[in-house]
Order: structure tokens, then sequence, then C-alpha cells
RNA sequence: GAUCCCAUAGCUCAGUCGGAUAGAGCACCUGCCUUCUAAGCAGGGGGUCGCAGGUUCGAAUCCUGCUGGGAUCGCCA
């Protein structure tokens, strides 16, 4: 149940009739209408744009349309009052008995209450955190891993055919530098004395055990090979090694990835997919033959001009064409990235979206660009041919690049520098230990992604009202905590019978238990529009609000004890105000759900 | 050099498809605990929505040009 939509559905049939009647013309476009809420409560419980979206093309002044409208809508049983305000706005109050609905169909529904059918089951694919298979995860990768995450919780809840993927990189230098790291570890491990660790490859000490696990298996066999034969084997070994690191990290997030996709395996096997891939693109006649300037602000002494085999990248809006051939013959790591992306077209995925950091966003229209290739879709540019968005539009299938900024690391206030020599590198598992799952991901999540982000470990584990983390629990364990003491003081109390209301919810008359129930009615457009926009932290937003209107009529009973949910003399009140509690509840519950963030029954 | 992001209260930030008198938290001031969890709540002061134009019934929101802060640039992944 979405009273949005429902109340829209009513003025869209009101200005029907007033066509059919004569008192609107023909052919009119109603798109641009909306049902909002009014910020200010005084305009009424919903208000609506029809007369003055409409005005120029009905030729009529929007007050006189919103007359008709309002005397259209005056007779709908819902309605209990429709006014003209303002510039032709049309404030629309409504019956406590439609409000008391709502809060049946939240106890009906349950946790798919907000669920919709936006996505329509298109199939999607959210691909985050990909991180490089060379150590256990960084507390830099932590907020990419939650926002993809959620996002896909977000888009699954809103009626989306969710994949969620990681990409390993698993086929460049990088896991060359890892292997010769491993391969180090391993003559350690069998006792050969390998004193500092070289510069330029990884010094941890997570490479000890995979180092160690090397020598269980293959012994001393491997020492007198040449690089070329064992680099490969070490190299797979410690993927097959290191990425189990990585999912358990991801794991104490509680994020879970349904397909890793192997970037080395794009290139295994019979088929080269990334050959497919140019072949396509040329086949469109976007590949071809050149030379790229040389890049400026760089002093690149490596720099040499060369013909080259070019993507032609620029068609989509990028600033350059770009390169898919290194000099030694072999591919970039943009060409793998081509062919992953072509493969995920091939896999039928309408929606793909890319959670990035923020210091990739230099890559972005060039991976724009390849998917508007494969899929005959376009990207926006504005009249200077510049990009205007970052996502693509039309054809067979979309790409949206969402992109989270930095978090910066702070300790009572204080900047928490980062260092690899000091030691105080953080790991994510490190930050996860330290402040707990529900902090980390509610934090992560309650500002726009695009937005740097400060983290503060002790500011996000305290237990007060400055915490959002804790309000939003607190709100949730509140509302469990009442409908236990209900039970204590009325063991027989039944408010609702297997998802259907029994309480007599006309007892419900207050303004604050009304405007709780309208809070909570908001929640379905709330995910859908969220879910529209890719931005979960609406979510996290909401549910402030929401907690905060909770605990603000929970304390008006401090003064006013006829308010509080529990009445020792009137079971039916009591019920009746549990049925509201319970579904308050449902709403965090489910909020709190599509954030990955635990609901907890009591706080202590 | 080029490109991108950001700019809203003293601070940190929301602001739904362009909607009415621009909101919240922190901080500051004033109140509320023999009470269903005060781990909380109510009220108050605080604004040139960076600047200048434009589009229209209406702009924090869209367009153009500036200013300030941050990031990126490759045959690296």
């Amino acid at each position: 149940m979405n009273v949005f939509a429902e109340v829209e559905g009513k003025v869209l049939d009101a200005l029907a009739g007033l066509q059919k009647a004569g008192a609107l013309p023909e052919g009119l476009d109603f798109s641009a209408v909306a049902v909002e809420q009014p910020r200010d409560p005084s305009h009424g419980d919903l208000a609506c744009n029809a007369a003055m979206v409409l005005a120029k093309a009905a030729k009529a002044k929007p007050r006189d349309i919103a007359d008709k409208l309002a005397a259209a809508l005056t007779a709908d049983p819902d309605v209990a009052s429709a006014e003209v305000a303002g510039p032709g706005f049309l404030n629309l109050r409504l019956h406590p008995q439609f409000w008391h609905g709502v809060v049946k169909a939240i106890i009906d529904q349950g946790a798919r209450f907000g669920a919709s059918n936006v996505g329509q089951g298109a199939k999607t694919n959210v691909e985050y955190v990909s991180a490089n298979p060379t150590g256990p995860m960084h507390v830099g990768h932590c907020r990419g891993a939650v926002f993809g995450d959620a996002l896909a919780n977000l888009l699954a809840f809103a009626g989306y055919d969710v994949t969620r993927e990681y990409y390993i990189n698993d086929a460049g230098g990088q896991v060359d530098v890892l292997a010769r790291s491993v391969f180090l570890r391993y003559r350690e491990a069998l006792g050969e004395e390998i004193g500092e660790i070289p510069a330029g490859l990884y010094p941890g000490e997570y490479l000890k055990p995979v180092g160690a696990a090397l020598a269980k298996e293959h012994g001393s066999s491997l020492v007198n090979m040449p690089e070329e034969r064992w680099l490969p084997l070490v190299r797979t070994f410690a993927i097959e090694q290191i990425m189990p690191m990585i999912k358990d990290d991801l794991a104490a997030l509680n994020i879970k990835h349904d397909i890793f996709f192997s970037e080395a395996s794009l290139t295994k096997g019979s088929e080269d997919k990334v050959q497919a891939a140019v072949a396509e693109l040329r086949k469109k006649g976007l590949i071809y033959e050149g030379r790229l300037e040389k890049p400026k602000g760089h002093d690149d002494e490596e720099w040499e001009d060369r013909e080259q085999t070019l993507f032609r990248s620029t068609a989509f809006g990028d600033e350059a064409d770009r390169a898919l051939m290194k000099a030694d013959g072999t591919y970039t790591y943009f060409a793998g990235d081509v062919a992953y992306h072509y493969d995920k077209l091939t896999r039928g995925f309408r929606h793909l979206i890319n959670v990035f950091g923020a210091d990739h966003i230099g890559y972005i229209p060039r991976m724009l660009a390849t998917v508007a290739a494969f899929a005959d879709g376009t990207v926006e540019r504005d009249a200077k041919g510049k990009l205007k968005h970052w996502h693509t539009t039309g054809g067979t299938a979309d790409l949206d690049i969402k992109v989270v900024n930095l978090v910066k690391l702070f300790k009572n206030g204080e900047p928490y520098k980062m260092s690899k020599r000091a030691g105080t590198f953080v790991t994510l598992r490190d930050v996860v230990d330290e402040v707990g799952r529900d902090p980390v991901r509610f934090m992560m999540l309650y500002r726009k992604e695009l937005e740097q982000l400060d983290f503060d470990f002790a500011k996000v584990t305290e237990q007060s009202k400055d915490n959002p983390v804790f309000y939003v629990q607190y709100a949730h364990a509140r509302a469990a905590s009442v409908l236990r003491n209900a039970r204590e003081a009325f063991p027989d109390l039944v408010f609702a019978d297997g998802g259907t209301v029994v309480a007599n919810l006309d007892l419900l008359t207050d303004a604050g238990e009304l405007d709780l129930i309208r809070k909570a009615a908001f929640y379905p457009s709330l995910i859908a529009g969220a879910a529209k926009a890719h931005e979960p932290h609406r979510v996290a937003f909401y549910l402030y609000d929401l907690a905060s209107a909770f605990h603000g009529h929970w304390t008006r009973g401090n003064d006013l004890p006829q308010l509080r949910v529990i009445q020792a003399g009137d079971r039916a009140l009591t019920a009746a105000r549990c049925a509201l509690v319970a579904s308050l509840q449902h709403v965090l519950s489910s909020g709190l759900s599509v954030l990955g963030v635990g609901a907890p029954e009591a706080m202590r």
C-alpha cells in the first residue's frame, strides 16, 4: 500500500472526470502531476501540484483548475477536506480511518511493507568492492562495500532482480608482485633467512601463513625452479589463499556476493573474451589503429609515441580514445574491463551499476563509453560535448556509476592518520572489531555517497542520542520493549491475529499518533524513490526522522499519562496503540534490514 | 595544462520530479526524571542556500560565467 500512489490515482481519476465533463481539455500530459508531503503540516496531509503544472496547457488559471479539482475530490469518501492554497496547491486532508488503514496494511504485509515493483524484475548487476586480491581489505574499501551492499538490498526490495558481483583483478602486474612476495615468504617458511622485504614487494605479515601453506603443499620443489615456471603457480595459489581472507572481511560486514568474476578467466580457456569483445566493437566501427597525444601534467619520461589499437571512446564523450594493447602485445587493464562489461551484457543484465572510489573518477567516461557502445545507448552530453551524468541512457542496457568519496578517520575528534610504515595501517577488520558491524554500516550510509565522510571511532559507539545508529536502534528496541510490557499488563492481549488487525483502530485519535502513521505511510514512496535514484542514504535519514517522531511522541506520555501506550484500565485502547507501535517497529526493522543494520529487541 | 566533485545556520550535513515561510543534529540558552527505558523529550536564538546573470507562475534545485576547497590524469591495476 502506497498512500501517495493511491491518492495520486484519486487525483488522476478526478482529472479524467473533469475532462469528460468538459471542464478540462482533452490530451493533457499528466506525467508531472504529483502528490507529496507538504513540509508544513498546516497545509494538510498531502498536497497536489496538478493545477499549476496543467494551467498552461489547459489555458486556465491554476486556482480555477484547483477549485474544480477540489470539488471533485471532496466527493471521495477518504477525503475529509480539499482546499486550494497559495499559487494553486490543492491541500488534502484524509479521514483518520484512511490512516488507520495504513496501520492495518503494515501489520498485514509485515516485512513486505515498503516492497514495491518499481524494478519490474529487471535483471540488475551491482558490482562493488572489487578490491585487488593482494591482501586483507583496508578501511578505504569499507564505504564502497557497505554502499554497494545496501544499494543491492534496496534494489532487491524495490523489485529488481539483483546480482551482487565482485571483479577479481587477478591478471595484472600487482598479482605478480603478490606472487613474488609470497615466494619470498615461502623461502622463509623453508628456513631461509630473507632479511628485509625488498621495496616493491608487499611486506605484510599476512603473507607469512600463505608462504607456509605453499611450503606445506610443495615442499622445497619450487626453490630451484626458474621464475617463469613458479610464478603462475604461486600466483594462483596466493589468490586462492587471499580471496577467503577478503570474503571473511566482507562477511564481518554481512556482505556476500553472488558472483566473483575473475579477470584472468577472460583470456583463459578456449575462447579469448577480450578478442571477442574487441571484434564486436570493431564491427561497430569503433576500433582503429592510431596515435595518442602525450598526456599533460605528467613528467612522463617513458612516454613513447607509437601506433596502437584504440577504442573510439570520444564518440561517447570521453576526452581521449583509449588504448587496448600494451607495447608488449598484452591487453591493457581497460581491455579486460571492456570484455568484462561485454560479458555482463551478454548475461542479460538490463541495468549495470558500478561502485567506484573517488580515485577512479577519471575512469568513468571510458566505462560509460564502453557500455553505451555495446548496448547502443547514449551518454548524455551538454552543448560543448562534456559529460552531463555518470550514467548511460537508452539502448538495450544502461550503466550507472556511483562514486563513493573518501572517509576521514577520527578518534575523539583528532584526525587518525594512517601509515603503513608507522604501523597504524587500518584494516577493515580492525574497524569492525573495534566499533561493531552496525555502527560501521549505518554511519557509512548516513551521508550522501559523493560527500566526504568523517568517521570517529569514539563517537560511533557512544550510547546516546548524539549517535544516530544508537538513536534509531533504540527506537526499535523501545517499541519491542513496550509491546513486551503490554503483554505483561494484559497477558492475553491480542491486537492482531495472523496479520489481521483485530484491535479497534478508531481509538487512535491523538494528533501525535496520526502523525506517526503518516510518517510510516511514507515508507513505500521513500523506498521507491531511493531505489530509482540509487541513493540508499535516504533510507538512513528517513529512519532517523521516524525514530525522532517516535521518541517525541513517547516522551509526551511523561506529562500526559493518557497518551501512554499501556493504559491499565483500558484493554481496547492499549491494543489499538500496540498495533500502532508494532507497525512502527515493522517499518524500523524493515529499513534497518535494507541498510544491513541489526534491529535489536533490547539495548542492554 | 585538462577534467571531475564539492560549496546550505558558528560546526557536521539533509533537502524527494522545480513548489508554499529553506530543515535536522552538534554547540549555546531555558525547562522536563517517585514515570511504558530521561540511553529520552519540549522550547529559544542563529541564513545574502559561495558570487553574478539567465530560464518560469515558482529556483538551494535547471542553464551560463566566475570564486574558493578537494580529487584525478598513464601502454598501473
